[in-house]
DNA sequence: ACTCTGACCAGCC
DNA sequence: GGGCTGGCCAGAG
């Protein structure tokens, strides 16, 4: 076989990301920086929403990611935003004002790190 | 090489 | 709950 297509480190973050939140199933929603985290590149929450605004990657749920506060990113009433609740509400997720309500959004910052493993 | 800009985050006040 | 600060780092100009 030809030269093989050697990984740069940005295409194996990439990879990385994408993976995570491939890995997330439906009606579950995570941070960007807990997709970070999940990848193995913790404090990347950045790196997360560049890999996602970017928009390849066919059939990511990329609707699945929230920001930590449980907000959608996009600006309210933004297309993004529409369609970001649209999809979360076809999953079962209840989504007000812009903010996911399901119990796995990472609430508060308290109950992320002391919230007992269910 | 340098500056600006982000679908961000956590710590503090 | 809200506002500021510093940290992160990859593209674009």
């Amino acid at each position: 076989m030809p030269a093989k297509p050697k990984e740069t480190p940005a295409g194996r973050n990439r990879r990385l990301v994408l993976a995570a939140v491939k890995a997330l199933a439906p009606g579950e929603v995570a941070g960007y920086g807990e997709v970070a985290r999940r990848a193995g590149l913790p404090g990347r929450a950045r790196l997360v929403a560049r890999i996602l605004s970017a928009g390849d990657e066919p059939g990511l749920p990329w609707h699945r990611v929230l920001r930590s506060d449980g907000r959608i990113a996009f600006p309210p009433g933004s297309p993004g935003f529409d369609e970001q609740v649209q999809r979360l509400r076809a999953e079962g997720v209840r989504v007000e004002a812009g903010r996911v309500r399901g119990q796995r959004a990472a609430a508060t910052l308290d109950q992320m790190l002391w919230a007992p493993p269910d």
